[in-house]
RNA sequence: GCGCCCGUAGCUCAGUGGAUAGAGCGUCAGGUUGCGGACCUGAAGGUCGUGGGUUCGAGUCCCGCCGGGCGCGCCA
């Protein structure tokens, strides 16, 4: 299996090191400087810390105070054995070794510095292929479907349901990043109860009639009331017909349209719609059921149809069909299941506010039970977002008209500011979102920060093309102690940033990240002179390290789909 | 009552069992006749809710308690 497009990426530093660590290790044990083990016996991993303290080196290995107990040696023994090895590997100097030098310290830690040869080759390969640093080699390469926002078509979308799509696309591009394919997938019922009490409402109000009881207010009813094609109201009031509903699927097709408006607007673009009443007409929902039974996971009781959730440690069974016939929420739910797996993906995740919990177990259960991989099925849960305006959290009611849209509050407080605040902290935490504070913190956010080293990259750049001098093609001997040796430590771990980001599938640590870099940026800036006409070679070198600097921060950034401006 | 999530600096939040617990904002004190001052340097600020336990090592893992959020429908 071979790929002509097949990229020609560089394993990031992190890996080499650790090969290089573990090359050390086996080298002891073979030459007796360390004892084997019986068969059996679990070693650690070479697992590699970024030490908090530059003093402690480029990174850190725990490794030999891991192994103290199997070996039953002093961790300070262990260290000395692999770091001769290590140091003996280094001295050979023909290349294999990232590592320029190693440091036993107590309780037992190796303290690994990189080569400069090292750092000047991985800026050589970002020079070479801007657009593929940071991406990360696929592991096991999967087809994802990410579903998320999925509110029902009853009303625009409210700052309710902004958390959930951030969190959503910032997986997706996490993800991606990671070598995986991804399908952002909405998931909707546009001919339920809710969507027929909003057709319902812009009957009543078309009619200049009070909206029903339970119905939906707000502005936007009384556009749509207002909008109601002539032909659509005839139809919905022909003998026999369901007015409410039809009305209602005219309407909830007009909000759709808006709510996929305003996502775009904050930049995500949904591959597939699904709708709740397509599972159902295509006999999806009918064959999860039969799928289940010939299973032995149905059972009936009380008129009502069951799935044996208990089975699977859940602790009630949970209903499928309604006494009176008519399939629950779930029905759907299992449907779906077997319809996305058909379409070939082979792992599902659900982004769900926390309220959802309770639903988890029934739905991997229910996939399990089906014959899937119940690990394929996967929940994220996001904590609530409590909104803040004069000191008192926002109540909001879509079906009274009393909210904030997700428009609203990006025209308040940007899509790169809103973008930053939901990336910088953890799905699972609650946060508290106060809007004043946002639109005066805005100016110093630290997004603009990030920015800011960006777009004064960019304005270096162009005065180095107006006074004639280019990039050089790498760093050459710029590195040493100089102060460019700090800056393109930084640059280089952008690739480990993205992989533990993949692994965790958060992106906080993109954010940590991405403001440390323009830190170290800014701090070149005041020790260095980058575009010097007295000394143009100097220059073409340092060039290079800020365009790659450039390119690293503009990656970052585009990981989380914020702007990286060339001015601002 | 049971289940899940959370409790870290004045505020908002990071912290994949490792070294002296960090960042941004806010506060205070400084810095530029040079490529963008939306910048830089420094300081103050912590019994990591609490009490035990496991471990060479615990903010991190386990148990109890306190406080907060969410869930426990033939709702969606």
């Amino acid at each position: 299996m071979t790929s002509a497009s097949q990229p020609t990426t560089q394993l990031p530093l992190r890996a080499q090191v650790r090969d290089a660590v573990a090359r050390a290790w086996q080298r002891a044990v073979a030459r007796g400087a360390l004892p084997g083990v019986a068969d059996g016996t679990v070693l650690p991993a070479v697992d590699l810390d970024r030490p908090a303290h530059p003093e402690h080196g480029d990174f850190a290995a725990s490794l030999a105070m891991k192994l103290a107990r199997p070996y039953r040696r002093a961790p300070l023994d262990i260290a000395a054995a692999i770091a001769a090895e290590i140091a003996a590997e280094a001295a050979a100097g023909d290349g294999t070794s990232p590592i320029a030098s190693v440091d036993v310290a107590a309780p037992g830690f190796l303290n690994l510095r990189l080569t400069d040869t090292a750092l000047a080759t991985t800026i050589g390969t970002i020079l070479a292929d801007p657009v593929g640093w940071g991406r990360v080699p696929a592991g096991k390469r999967r087809a994802v479907n990410v579903e998320f926002v999925s509110a029902n078509p009853t009303g625009p979308l409210t700052i309710g349901n902004a958390r959930g799509a951030f969190v959503g696309d910032l997986l997706c591009r996490v993800l991606e990043a990671g070598g995986q394919t991804v399908t952002r997938e909405y998931y909707f019922n546009d001919s339920g109860t809710q969507v027929g009490k909003l057709g319902a409402s812009v009957v009543a109000l078309r009619h200049a009639e009070p909206v029903p009881e339970e119905g939906y207010h707000g502005a936007y009813v009384e556009d749509l009331a207002r909008e109601l094609p002539g032909d659509v109201l005839a139809a919905a009031q022909a003998p026999g017909a369901d007015g409410a509903d039809i009305i209602g699927r005219w309407a909830g097709a007009r909000v759709r349209t808006g709510i996929e408006a305003s996502l775009e607007r904050l930049g995500v673009h949904f591959d597939v719609w699904k709708s709740e009443g397509s599972l159902h007409a295509e006999g999806w929902v009918e064959r999860a059921v039969e799928r289940l039974r010939a299973g032995g996971h149905v059972y009936e009781q009380d008129g009502a149809v069951w799935f044996r959730s208990t089975t699977f440690g859940d602790d009630k069974d949970r209903v499928i069909y309604r006494s009176d016939g008519r399939p629950t929420y779930f029905a759907a739910d299992i449907g779906y299941v077997t319809e996305k797996f058909s379409r070939g993906f082979d792992h599902l995740i659900y982004i769900w506010g926390a309220d959802h919990h309770g639903t988890v177990a029934r739905t991997r259960n229910a996939a399990e039970a089906m014959g899937y991989d119940r690990d394929a099925v996967q929940m994220l849960l996001y904590s609530w977002v409590r909104f803040i305006r004069d000191g008192h959290e926002i109540s909001m009611s879509k079906r009274a008209g009393e909210f904030i849209t997700l428009d609203e509050l990006l025209e308040e407080v940007g899509v790169d500011a809103a973008r930053w605040f939901f990336a910088s902290r953890a799905a699972t935490t609650g946060i508290d979102f106060d809007i004043e504070l946002a639109k005066k913190q805005s100016a110093e956010n630290p997004v603009y920060y990030v920015q800011y080293a960006h777009a004064r990259i960019a304005s270096i750049l162009r005065k180095a093309t107006a006074v004639g001098i280019a990039p050089a093609s790498g760093v050459g001997e710029l590195l040493g102690g100089g102060p460019e040796a700090a800056l393109a430590r930084a640059i280089v771990r952008f690739p480990e940033v993205v992989e533990d980001a993949a692994t965790s599938e958060e992106t906080h640590g993109v954010t940590a990240y991405a403001t440390m870099l323009a830190t170290e940026f800014h701090a070149f800036y005041r020790d260095a002179r980058v575009v010097d006409e007295a000394d143009p070679e100097r220059s073409a070198s340092r060039l290079a390290l800020v365009s790659v600097a450039r390119i690293t921060l503009a990656n970052a950034l585009g990981l989380l789909g914020i702007s990286a401006p060339e001015s601002m």
